[in-house]
Order: structure tokens, then sequence, then C-alpha cells
DNA sequence: ACATCATTTCGTTATTTAACGAAGTGATTG
DNA sequence: CAATCACTTCGTTAAATAACGAAATGATGT
């Protein structure tokens, strides 16, 4: 119950959705993230150890910066499933075609890291 | 992206989680769920407005009765996924196992409404 | 009509949450 | 080795949430 309760409460944020939709598919560090979302890297150090706590994401280290992804590999299947439903459920949202809007623009030009 | 957030939201509180799971194929009123939580009336009445208001519940008054059950025939597909994955996830689940149990006294007994 | 019962609404309190900036950590670069 | 960069942790503040009891609502039964 615990668990499952987590992980929904880990999905009740804006701000974690957007996340959790911007790495289906690619793998961001802090600062790319930040920078769609626009909030302080505090707060968003702080989304993403929920995210990650929950069982939604794993990070890597890499140098001096640390990238984040989903989990795809859990054991979770409640993880697994939403992971899975959440772009059904998100296809049509305008905010988050306007954040993958903006992350192939960084990307391109590098806006952020590297 | 409000409504689905609205609905993770609804589902982040272990006592509404419990309420979902009762509700499968049955339908209670409110001095039933209010019994089975232990919580106060209006605490409970509140738990049940927010998974009313999220889509997941609809109300049906009968004299002095309200009862509630679930909204299976709503449109919106993340309520209706989510409706049947949940079961699944908690099927083993010690807390909704003991609700079911006391659910199935208490309506033997007529222990609370009637 | 009146008392009672089931439920909701209101007002309050304690806890949790989301946000920030400042300070701390650890790796990289000059 | 000092400065910088990416990120996290800490401490604070404002807002949201969960809980309660008291009062309000609305139907039932006397």
């Amino acid at each position: 119950m615990d668990n499952i309760v987590k992980i929904f409460k880990a999905l009740s944020d804006p701000n974690r959705v957007r996340i959790v939709q911007m790495l289906v598919n690619k793998t961001l560090c802090v600062c790319e993230i930040q920078e769609i979302l626009n909030l302080s890297a505090s707060t968003v150090s702080k989304h993403l150890s929920i995210l990650k706590e929950s069982g939604f994401l794993v990070d890597e280290k890499s140098g001096k910066w640390v990238y984040y992804r989903l989990n795809t590999n859990t054991n979770d299947l409640a993880i697994k499933q939403l992971m899975l439903l959440l772009p059904l459920y998100l296809n049509d949202d305008n905010q988050i075609l306007s954040d993958k809007g903006k992350l192939n623009i960084a990307c391109k030009d590098e806006l952020c890291c590297i």
C-alpha cells in the first residue's frame, strides 16, 4: 500500500509528470530538465529524487553531470505499466508537446550542457 | 495535464485507495465506509468528494443515505484503466484484505446502516 | 411539527509539500 | 591548487492537505 501510494504521489505533481514525459526515449542531465521547467536547480533536484525514490527513474554520474532516465528495467508492475500508459493520457497535452519541442531545439543548439 | 494530475492526486492517499478498493463490485453508503476506515464522518465525506470530483466515483441519494459506487461507465481512459489496474497492485495487501473481510462481516450483521 | 439520523459544509489545527537561495560536495579546467 | 561547474543538501517560507468537531442540510419516523 505504501509503495503504490508513493508511486501515485510521485505522479501527482505536474512538474514531475513533465519530467517523466521528457525522459521517454531520452536521457537528460539535470540542467537540461531545469532549463525546460524553468525552476531552481534545487527544486528540480528534489523532484528528481522523488521520482527516483518512487522507482520511476535511475541516475548515472558521468563527470560533472548526472544523467537521469526512465527505469525501464524495473520489476515493479505498477511503475512499468504507468510508464507505458502516461504517454497515452498526455499525447495531446500542450504542455508536454511544448516541452518536447523545446527539448529538441535545446539539444540541437546545445542550449545547456555541452 | 490538470485532469491526470487530479486523478493521481486522488489516489495518493491511502484512505482513498482503500475506499476505491472497497467499492470494487460493491455499493456502499458513507457510514459503512466510515465504519471501516475509522475516521470522522466529515473526513470520509471529504475523501469521497475528492474521489467523485476526480471521476472515480458516482453517488446516489436514497432516503437518508448516500450510496457511492465506482464510476464504471466513465469515458475517461485513465480512470477506466486505473480502476482495473489498482486491484492487481493491491490484491495481496493486508490492509485491503482486512477491509474486505470487515466489510463482509459488516454486511452480514448489518453493522451500520439499516 | 419535532426529534433523529446520514451526510455535507465550515472553521481550525497540525502536517506535508513545493519553492527558493545559500552553503556544501565532487569532478573538471585553467 | 584555485576557480568553476553541476548537482545536492539544508533551512526557510508559503501554500496545500488531512484530520477533527460543530453547525447546517435534508429526509424519516413519531
